[in-house]
DNA sequence: CATGAATGAGCGTTCATTCAT
DNA sequence: TATGAATGAACGCTCATTCAT
């Protein structure tokens, strides 16, 4: 029994940067074998198809990345304004190699899943509705706490944050060139400036 | 000859879609025989292999949206920030129905042709760099009439829009929501305003 | 009229080393497209089938050996030993170049259809039969004539002497080395002279 | 392991006479389907490609063919001359029916390998070295011995043995008449003992 | 006489999946 | 729990051939 979710884990850990890489139809079952060392039998004792294991393998992604996220607020100081640009910086030292290899799993499986694939589509729009969420939250305590502009829009701040950073990650990995994400993190930094109280 | 590239035309119209929605892997032959009518030779006959055909079709939606483009600028004054201003919009309407079907080929296309497919890959960078470039020329000429700030950088002020608008795009499309780009728009919009000249 | 019987040996020429060298099913016609600068409807006004032109290549090929042959008795003197000489070295020059490219036809033929193709090898029966009967003549006329033994049989020394030289010719051409085909010379050589009437 | 290792050796059994009769290029995969029973994937299980299968066919064929020159040199007495005699008798007892289904594998393979195909072409080589080496030592053993003639060159020997038979049994095969290769062992019979020491 | 568009069967190969061992 | 033998549909692509122009 732990001998079997051990091998499990080692699969999905194996796995997962395979599918970031290669997308969903891109990575076969026999890459998953070679990287796992597994035969096919193995593989189907554990997941009952592929499209389970892809599954555990998002998921495994995504886990990584809110691991990074909330280690990133758990650093940053309490205030809002802290917590926004924590966020922003996240995003940004994950471009530089802290992210899953491959990319990062939210814009790669966002786009490969826009056909077909329903179970991976609902995960990615979990894990973004999740992470909107989180960056909601400390916009509501900022506005609540005075830090933030009362007409400050928590979904507007959430969505324009994270659709920016996950655009400009587009470009980086298509040019091989951190610059375009790096830009986009100087540009929201003044953007997340600009949310400040003024009357303060 | 007539006949053979009116042929080669429908080819490349009926496949840009489905290589647009499923991807370059995903698009398989027969679901182009499908779309066009064709047997299998008939395809072949036209393109040397589903590489060439996939790179067609690239050039193809890449076309409809430079198109697009184009006229967006024709209509609005001569003015930089007018012309700013109509690059954020064409993009919205863009999301809003005029994109080739399966939404924006220049996301699509290089969040697909991340691993592999170097042919696609050099296209869709010469595509964005096209873009890019048109947005610095409208930037640089702005700062040339003393319209925008001098200090305003132009690569930073493309690479900015465009990066926003695809990730806010990709956030449309995952979850069917026009809003998501649409805020983005908004807030594309206030960014563009504040790169004016404020001494004038 | 003319300007088609033109094309149809252009296409024949072309062919014939196409076919020699690949075989019947490895050439195609898309390899004889590409070696005559004709389209599919060009060839295939001039024959029916590729086995129709195979045919004709094959026929192209045996009289290129057959005329060769021919000089080669034309020039030895009339006495039947000598002709038998002729016959051998004839076949050695070949094997140095004066073969139509892609070895002996008759060698690669004959195998070739060893499946399937009963024109082909019904052509090749009859081509290695007159080469056969040409020797046999030889010899009859040796015999008849006092020169060669009377209890020398013509049908075994005429396939005895063909039979080696393209064996022979099969280990030259696998090994790229004429030295397998020279050393079978040189032993037909001396068989040759043991056919001689000793008595004289 | 039992398993698969009996169904690789049956996939080869029954592939082996089809590459032999129909060529490299002439025997498809769904002909070996035909043959074994087994699907497409079956087949690919124990073979990486067409090549890898072909050349195990190939090597199963030239195994049989080593075996019967085993057995008849083992039957042979011991002195060189039975041994060359028993050489060239077994080639003939193959032409009738001892012999691999659909000819000679050497002179097959030796042939269909004449263009591109370097894996067989490096096979057929080996083994007719191999072959060559057999023969090549016998007859160096004759001449320590004093049976054979001190001037004889074993090299010369045994191609000429190895090139004749192969190309009588060219002949026998095309017309299918085993008396060509009948002929052939005849002659080689007197070449043989016309190499014998004749001070004795 | 030649073009080249179109056919559709066939090619070697890969795929996700099943299941007896 | 893991193996690996087997399936059979699907893959991208090539083939010989036809025929309207």
């Amino acid at each position: 029994m732990r001998k079997g979710e051990e091998t499990r884990q080692t699969i999905i850990a194996k796995a997962a940067p395979l599918f970031n890489q290669q997308g969903y139809a891109g990575a076969s079952m026999a890459d998953i074998m070679a990287a796992t060392g597994l035969q096919k039998g193995g593989l189907y004792n554990h997941f009952a198809s592929k499209e389970e294991l892809a599954a555990a393998a998002f998921a495994h992604n995504w886990q990584e990345m809110r691991t990074l996220l909330a280690q990133a607020l758990a650093k940053a100081d309490a205030s809002p304004m802290a917590q926004l640009h924590a966020v922003v910086r996240m995003h940004g030292n994950l471009a530089q190699g802290g992210l899953p290899v491959g990319g990062c799993p939210l814009l790669n499986t966002a786009v490969d899943s826009d056909d077909g694939n329903a179970l991976l589509r609902e995960q990615v729009r979990a894990a973004l509705g999740e992470w909107q969420q989180i960056v909601q939250q400390i916009v509501e305590a900022g506005r609540q706490q005075g830090e933030l502009r009362r007409d400050v829009v928590a979904e507007e701040v959430a969505t324009t944050i994270i659709g920016a950073l996950e655009g400009a990650l587009m470009l980086s990995m298509l040019f091989k060139d951190a610059a375009y994400h790096q830009r986009m993190v100087a540009h929201l930094d003044g953007y997340v400036q600009n949310l400040r109280e003024r009357s303060v």
